[in-house]
DNA sequence: CGGAATAAGGACTATTTAATCCGTTTTTAT
DNA sequence: ATAAAAACGGATTAAATAGTCCTTATTCCG
C-alpha cells in the first residue's frame, strides 16, 4: 500500500466534497455517511486537512467543512503531503537506510524514474480533473461494501 | 512504503546471499549480522522463503540456507510475491474497495500504467542483475546505521 | 551413542497505525 | 440567555505489523 489509510480516506472525502460543491459547508458526519469512511477517524483526518489549509471549517449549527480553495488548485500531491508527508519521494524501495544518488541501491535508478512518474501524476491531477468522473452513481459503485483493510 | 519491512529485509538478505555465493550454506545468524537485519525476524522471513522455494535450508552443524536456484532465476517479483503477495498489482491506489477496469476510480488508468511499470521492473530484475553492484563496500555504505522504520 | 549446531515453529511482546470516545469550545437560532 | 449543533482536541482502545524468545526437531561430528 503506497498511501496510508488516512490518506486514502482524505482523497475520497475531498473527491466527494468536490463533486458536491454548493458553496455550503458539509458536516463531517454527513461526509462520513456518504463515503462510508469511519466518522470519528474522518474527523481526525479533517482536522489535519484544516490545519494544512486544504479545508476550511466552521463550528456550530450550519457549520462543517469545505474546500479551502478552488478544486483546480488542490492537487493529489497537496493531500498526500498533508496526511502522509513526502517520504514516498525519497525513501528507498528496498529499505536501504543510506540509499541515495551517490550510493544507490541496485534498483535506485529504475525506481527513481517510476517515483518521478508517480509524483508527477499526483502533482498534475487536481480535484477539478475528476469533476466529471465522480458522479453519485459511480461513487456508489466504487464502494458497494465496506472499506477493506 | 510500497513493500513491508519483512519484504525489504528478504530482498536485502537475498542480495547478500547472491553476492556471496560459494555453494555453501550460510547461517541465518551470519546473514543477519552482515546485513544488520534483526536476527530473529530474519529467521521468520527465511522460513517463509524456504517454504516458497526461494531458499533451501539444511539443519545441524554446517547447516544454513542458500538460494534454491540460480540467481538469474530469482526475480524481485518472486520475492515480493513470497512475502507480501501480489496485492500491489490489484489494489486501488485511492483505496476504493470496488475499483476495477469496469468501474474505475479517477486515477485508475494513470495508476494502472505505473503499476504495470513497477510490476515489470520487479519481474524483469533478477538477483543476478545486481551481482556486480553489491560489493561489500557498497553494502556497507548502503547501511552505515541501523534500519530506520 | 552423546553433544553441539542449526533451522523450524509456536507463543509471546512491542510498536505503529487505525479507529473510537468523550469532554470542551464555538457558533447559531430561538 | 439558553439550548443545540457542530468542530476541536486529548485520551483511550483495537488491530495490524514488527520483532523476540523459547522449545523442539534434525543433523553432524566425535
Amino acid at each position: 500500500m503506497l498511501l496510508s489509510a488516512g490518506c486514502e480516506y482524505a482523497i475520497q472525502a475531498l473527491l466527494y466534497l468536490e463533486s458536491n460543491e454548493q458553496d455550503e459547508l458539509k458536516t463531517v458526519v454527513s461526509i462520513a455517511k456518504e463515503t462510508s469512511i469511519p466518522p470519528s477517524f474522518l474527523a481526525k483526518i479533517v482536522q489535519r486537512l484544516v490545519a494544512e489549509d486544504v479545508l476550511v471549517s466552521g463550528k456550530g449549527p450550519g457549520g462543517g467543512v469545505a474546500l479551502a480553495r478552488p478544486a483546480a488548485e488542490i492537487t493529489l500531491l497537496d493531500i498526500v503531503q498533508a496526511i502522509d508527508g513526502l517520504g514516498f519521494k525519497s525513501q528507498c524501495v528496498l529499505g536501504f537506510p543510506d540509499c541515495n544518488d551517490k550510493v544507490p541501491c541496485p534498483v535506485h535508478s529504475y525506481w527513481g524514474e517510476l517515483r518521478e512518474d508517480i509524483a508527477y501524476m499526483f502533482a498534475a491531477k487536481s480535484l477539478k480533473d475528476f469533476a466529471s468522473e465522480i458522479t453519485p452513481a459511480v461513487r456508489r459503485r466504487l464502494r458497494t461494501g465496506r472499506n477493506k483493510r
